[in-house]
DNA sequence: TTATGTGCAAATTTTTTGCAGATGG
DNA sequence: CCATCTGCAAAAAATTTGCACATAA
């Protein structure tokens, strides 16, 4: 029983076996996690889980405040905790390498676009992507 | 005939009807085009062009560098020409209002990042989400 | 002529939805 | 008991693919 399960009952919703395998899981991981994987994870220890729980009780979650999702590269969603410190990743486009980005390095740039335009940017929704320094310095031999 | 019909004959590609009228519609855009916007342009003017003639345009001019593929919010993909000069767009999480971006507020920290981490980032391949000043300030009345 | 390009329909992939039955409180 | 949840299967939406036919060169 994680706290997210805590939060849910909390707010009067019910528990059951399902739910708390995907809250689980979902506490259990670091950074991102796809619906598919959420999925493989969660079907390990309850194989009779069904994907359409999944994305109901992410998109509860979600609307909770408890949990937010990010588009990264090609279009695939990912899911992470609300709660985690806000982090952000650059992925390589050629080797789909991930690195974690200091977010003070992107503070100054989303204060300037708050002064300019009061826009309020959320950087975090979508990862970086681009070349890393392997990439760049041209293909390996092979 | 434009510049990217030309290229492609020069390449050795065949020019065709489709083709050429798929070029024109993407030579005609100045921004960003999802798949189904761009069909239905060129069908208005050659109605039996294919979904899939339009998808295997994009997928070979992206692979000459012609134009790049962007993801918009909740998992858009849109093209542009390569050609343009890059730009950004703000998109609301709201109201979905579309701001164009002054890149030379982006620049420094693309800079940064590729001095800390030697990462060569590509900015343009996603939007930045986040809220516009007129949302933040609140819903409207209604 | 013949390799390349296209249409079409079917297959994929990811996500959503309707509904009937299961179950937590 | 009964509102909430879930499974299932079908529907959607976006994209890909196989294949036979069309056509540029």
């Amino acid at each position: 029983m994680g706290r997210l399960s805590d939060r849910l009952h909390i707010l009067g919703y019910r528990s059951t076996v399902q739910r708390d395998a995907i809250l689980e899981a979902v506490e259990a991981i670091d950074g991102h996690i796809s619906v598919d994987d959420l999925y493989r994870r969660v079907h390990d220890r309850f194989p009779q889980v069904n994907p359409s729980t999944i994305y109901r009780t992410m998109e509860l979650l979600e609307e909770l405040g408890l949990v937010q999702h990010a588009h990264f590269h090609d279009g695939v969603t990912k899911w992470h905790r609300a709660d985690v410190v806000p982090h952000q990743h650059l992925v390589c486009e050629r080797c789909r390498s991930e690195t974690d980005l200091d977010l003070t390095l992107v503070d100054p740039m989303t204060r300037v676009i708050r002064e300019r335009y009061g826009f309020e940017a959320n950087l975090t929704h979508f990862v970086i992507v681009g070349l890393c320094q392997t990439c760049r310095e041209g293909p390996p031999a092979a």
